[in-house]
DNA sequence: GATGAATGAGGGTTCATTCAT
DNA sequence: CATGAATGAACCCTCATTCAT
């Protein structure tokens, strides 16, 4: 494996282990087996090792969900389950990019929307911009009656259930587990998941009461 | 005010801003204008600050939520949108202890939950065991059918849509007036919310289809 | 006890511990449960801390060997080997100073003996210039043919064989122990010093051949 | 010269001049005109320089030693005068290794020796088991009468002098002279010192009366 | 007589980065 | 293409000391 690809493995693991500034390069390079000087050379800085290694998840997330997309595309409507399970599915699909097959994904979507100044988000809806929005006009079909606004934040309500779970997914699965003697494996989670953000994104307010 | 106090109240900021790690000391303490040593003096050290910074905002939730719980616990059932807007309302209020209005707490409880070893998660639950408890048990009676290891994921499906909403708030506000020349106000963006993650907690996976 | 008392009771613990250098006064202090700031208040700074320590013993062996020097100062003549004698009980009677009955004594004599500056080598022989001269005198008679500069080196040597062996006795008779499955005791071992710096003290250089 | 040759040089004449403890690595590098972070690149941290400070005068002692014991093996004894003639020769002609000509060997040895909980002592039993033993046992032949652990003893007794003489030298050379105006020089007091240790060593304890 | 609070200086160490090779 | 060496800056932390109380 060249140098190159082994600063990126090396770097996404440390990324999912501790986050970005908590990780020095000194500790990627030691477990790349390369020298302290090889991320400069080969990346510039530490800033922009960290955008290829959120570039590569990101575009391969972008490669799954799109050709799922296309495949739908042609058919009229498509159920909210459907687009769900596409989301669901793109994302864990960005496993295989990692040897260990952890979801570096998810984690590296977090750490981005932690940000507070957000330089990684903004780099997402810079690079790229359609994904979202196909999504989004999808679900405005499956789940008619919301204005595309609304829509917009309902969408951010799901990002955050998906997010928040699938990184604390083995330390939930431990807590389960211990406590109830039980913990949903990865599919019945899937499902769970799904049930609960489409029940999200139909429910209206003033159906509450 | 105190040093110690003006310690906290700078770290705090720093914290909401840059996160732990990429926070130093040095900051700090030139904010809250103390010497360097301050730190080390009144908190030990770093991670003892961390800890004192969560732990008051801790604290001042839990204050919040054993308040509101108090209050409805002698009335037979409570509704799940009763218990959401008190959860939301217990969050809302630590702003107070904050002297910018920010959200302090939900960026801390990100950055807790964001840790991959989880020192302040841990924290958490070895701390404040009952409250996590008791909104459980008694969301087990507003929205029946679930067992407690379901209500379990539920409700950290809730909390992920939770968190993640509050702490990118202002973010998404702005994309969404950029955009849309619209943006649901607090009164508003919380009943979508208290919506959302009610509609999500009583969709049944079966009921899909 | 007094803090006073305390503070200098914490302090030769940690100087023979780790050395003058290598203990800060945190560490006394909080060894006498006193405050860090007592120190200054009853010794004005660290270095004279550190005088009144060995003041304490130095005095102290003064006083012991002065007394016993009194005591045979009529009788015509004394045995080198007395003098040694008197000269080791001086030293190991200063180990009723201390609670832990451990040899400070000894080992703030090589603490100060390897000053490379030497401050309190000078301290020593500004303080107590007449011990050392009488002992010198003495061993003029108990063992002729030296002037009093050759006795100066001889007895030199004879101090290093003594601080030297004193200071690590607790450690040579570890490896003594496990080496050989034997270690003289106390009285044994100061038999054999005796008699090893006697005869040092004795040997003339051309004899050798 | 290279920067890791400067550092040692400027170290070794620190530790001389102040101990390990009470020299800085600020100091060191300063003396080594090198940058603060080149102690850790070379050697890890302070400790390590410590030990490779002691090591390079420690193996060249070792190789001195070797090299003239080797000489005499062959010839069936050897005199207790020619063994500790051979140690001091030893001893000295490592100031070969320091540009100051200064004996910065024993200082070490010093220090090392009157570290209470003695990590450079085990480091040196560790690194160099046999030359001691070697010392020992052809003393054994030199000397005879003695049981292996007394010479253990008596050794130390020895060695206790040597070191606290060389370490003192020039103090007591300064003293001597202006109290005497006298003092020997180099190989007279070699010569004093050898046979204040073989008179010592010889020396029974019931021959003392 | 004693202490809690505070401080400037400096401790060892680690940082990302540069550069000659 | 890659690296060992080196660096200035910054890291967290601890130092001895001061001072108001």
């Amino acid at each position: 494996m060249s140098t190159k690809k082994k600063l990126i493995a090396a770097a996404e693991k440390c990324f999912y282990e501790k986050g970005f500034s908590a990780t020095s390069l000194r500790e990627i390079t030691k477990r790349a087996r390369a020298n302290v000087a090889s991320v400069n050379y080969h990346f510039g800085d530490k800033k922009q090792l960290i955008q290829a290694v959120f570039e590569r998840y990101l575009s391969a997330f972008d490669n799954n969900i799109r050709a799922r997309l296309d495949l739908i595309q042609s058919s009229e409507s498509v159920s909210a389950e459907t687009l769900i399970r596409i989301l669901l599915d793109s994302i864990l699909e960005t496993r295989k990019l990692s040897a260990s097959g952890e979801l570096i994904f998810i984690r590296l979507l977090n750490l981005a929307y932690s940000e507070q100044q957000g330089h990684l988000r903004k780099y997402v809806v810079r690079e790229y911009p359609d994904t979202f929005e196909k999504v989004v006009s999808l679900l405005q079909v499956a789940i008619p009656g919301w204005s595309r606004a609304e829509l917009f934040w309902r969408v951010h309500f799901l990002m955050g259930s998906v997010f928040f779970t699938l990184n604390s997914w083995q330390a939930l699965h431990d807590i389960s587990e211990s406590e109830f003697s039980y913990a949903p494996d990865e599919s019945r989670l899937l499902e769970e998941l799904t049930a609960f953000v489409i029940g999200g994104l139909q429910a209206h307010e003033e159906k509450i009461q």
